[in-house]
DNA sequence: AAGACGAAAGTGGTTGA
DNA sequence: TCAACAACTTTCGTCTT
């Protein structure tokens, strides 16, 4: 619906050759979006101790220290695009493929670009932290996808992806709370096609199992898997267990388990 | 034949000494 | 840093529909 226009930013990054750097200032122009405190505060550090030393010791070298000062300030700021051109124009690929609406696509870019100021995709694959981005962008909206779904479109393993996350998480001081597994009713009710009925029952079931404390410490995905089952069973819309676990990206097992945990403790009666 | 059930052993990530 | 631990998976045999 909303996904025809997703290409404001797309096209002029795509078409980069490695030849040409003058194109690159024209790349910096379209980020409207804020430069953040961080990355700011050190370079105008790092300014004002150079010029104090120069100042002291003649104009000549001042000058060669300008323009030192200027050729790594531009070696960085091109360094810099050179990563963004690049991570952002697969930030969209992935993006658009997975679906994700244009909301979560700028959060995931706005935290990719505080990931590449605060230097930390040094040591990693830009892959790596542009899926990782996406993933805690899903989760930030409120519409969490599981790692393997951003696997899947994603040329690294979840493994990778994971960690990369992590360390995403405690650098930049994000706090997340952990994945509600309401916020997976309806995507994954959706995937079935299952009645809007059976999703609103799931989710009741959801809402009843947090409030007893039986989702702490499980995985969202298999709660959400269990009562989409139930709820199936009691609205008549019998899924088997093997679909619902296949959506949900569990075994079936998960899902008896919870399934189990569920009917059991919060007193459902299943019709035979 | 397909779905549901559950036991048993294995895996990867978190936690606490 | 390492070992214990819980959740989840894999595998497989057995009921039930």
């Amino acid at each position: 619906m909303l996904d025809e226009e997703i290409m404001d930013l797309g096209p002029e990054w795509r078409a980069f050759e490695p030849g040409q750097r003058e194109k690159r200032s024209r790349v910096g122009a379209p980020e409207t979006v804020m430069l953040h405190d961080k990355g700011l505060s050190t370079d105008i550090d790092w300014r004002n101790r150079d010029i104090h030393g120069n100042d002291i010791s003649g104009t000549t070298r001042a000058k060669m220290y300008r323009l030192r000062m200027w050729q790594r300030r531009m070696r960085i700021s091109d360094a810099i695009d050179r990563n963004l051109a690049f991570a952002l124009s697969e930030l969209d690929r992935m993006g658009s493929q997975i679906g994700l609406p244009r909301n979560i696509r700028e959060i995931a870019a706005l935290l990719y670009r505080k990931a590449v100021i605060n230097r930390l995709v040094r040591g990693r694959s830009i892959e790596g932290m542009v899926s990782a981005c996406l993933y805690a962008a899903c989760r930030i909206a409120n519409a969490p996808r599981t790692l393997d779904e951003i696997e899947d479109f994603s040329k690294v393993d979840k493994k990778e992806i994971g960690r990369s996350y992590r360390y995403l998480v405690r650098e930049l001081n994000l706090k997340l709370r952990p994945t509600n597994p309401v916020d997976y009713v309806v995507r994954f009710g959706d995937q079935l096609g299952v009645t809007e009925k059976t999703k609103r029952r799931a989710m009741r079931i959801v809402n009843q199992a947090i409030k007893m404390g039986l989702t702490s410490g499980k995985g969202p995905t298999g709660i959400a898997a269990a009562a989409i089952y139930i709820a199936s069973l009691l609205e008549g819309e019998k899924m088997t267990q093997r679909e619902v676990a296949e959506v949900a990206r569990v075994t079936e097992v998960t899902v008896r388990n919870r399934y189990k945990e569920l009917v059991d403790k919060l007193n459902i009666r299943i019709p035979t």
